[in-house]
DNA sequence: ATGCATGAGCC
DNA sequence: GCTCATGCATA
């Protein structure tokens, strides 16, 4: 295997006990300087790749994991657009509120009209309020003729405008029909636990060498780079809180 | 407002 | 690869 620390500072994480660090941080920390510890916990990453460069298709180089995407369903899918929805229930109709502030590539993707009317918006309208109560007489003389027949069209196609407004929330990992050459820069989150876990090495050696940001990656199951730059970030961090403090 | 990413300039 | 400044996506 590879044998990591060859350098005069194999040994920092031995020493820390101290209150700084909690145990099980600390412990963890500790095996980053010993050995690579075989057992790596789930899959925290919350992204799924960095690059989007306009020229992908293999997978991460140097990097083993497999990251199935797994991403957070509150309730619908971007597949589900059976809903019954009750008769209006939201009132502010905006259906294409994609990517708002900042976003100067303008590029509305499919945004189709309401071409079929299923069944369930049909019927959701209809056991809402339907009220045929004025009748009158074929010439009485009021409304245009064939208005009424307008009314649960229009009321169907809000509610497929509706309908079509949630399911386009899809995941960011869904296959992007993006403009060529047009890149949206991705935030990695990183979570909580492996959050912790950085700011344990941090406390205790906020310069980490590139061996030992390779370990801590590794370890953490995030790419290095993140983990450099996470670093990187927390130093910036660290000089602003100061100045701050300062004052 | 915060936090990750990027780029310039440097070593 | 680092700092520093800034951009930009999230919460």
């Amino acid at each position: 295997m590879k044998n990591l620390l060859f350098s005069c500072q194999g040994d920092i994480f031995s020493g820390l006990n101290d209150g700084l660090l909690s145990r099980a941080e600390a412990l963890a920390a500790v095996d980053i300087g010993k050995h690579q510890a075989s057992s790596t916990p789930g899959l925290p990453q919350l992204k799924h790749d960095m690059m989007y460069h306009h020229s992908m298709g293999a997978p991460h180089p140097g990097a083993p994991n497999t990251r199935p995407h797994q991403m957070a369903h509150h309730g619908m899918d971007g597949l589900d657009m059976l809903d019954p929805i009750s008769t209006s229930t939201m009132t502010t109709l905006a259906p294409m509120s994609d990517s708002s502030a900042g976003g100067h590539g303008g590029h509305h993707p499919q945004l189709h009209g309401p071409s079929v009317y299923g069944p369930a918006a049909m019927n959701s309208m209809m056991t809402g309020h339907h009220h045929h109560h004025h009748h009158g007489g074929p010439l009485s003389g009021h409304g245009p003729p064939g208005h009424h027949a307008l009314k649960p069209i229009l009321q169907a196609w809000l509610e497929e405008a509706e309908a079509q407004a949630k399911n386009k929330r899809r995941d960011p990992d869904a296959p992007s029909v993006l403009p060529a050459g047009e890149k949206k820069r991705k935030r990695t989150s990183i979570a909580a636990p492996e959050k912790r876990s950085l700011e344990a090495y941090f406390a205790v050696q906020p310069r980490p060498s590139g061996e030992k940001i390779a370990a801590i990656a590794e370890k953490l199951d995030l790419k290095k780079n993140v983990v450099r730059v996470w670093f990187c970030n927390q130093r910036q961090k660290q000089k602003r809180m100061k100045f701050a403090a300062q004052h």
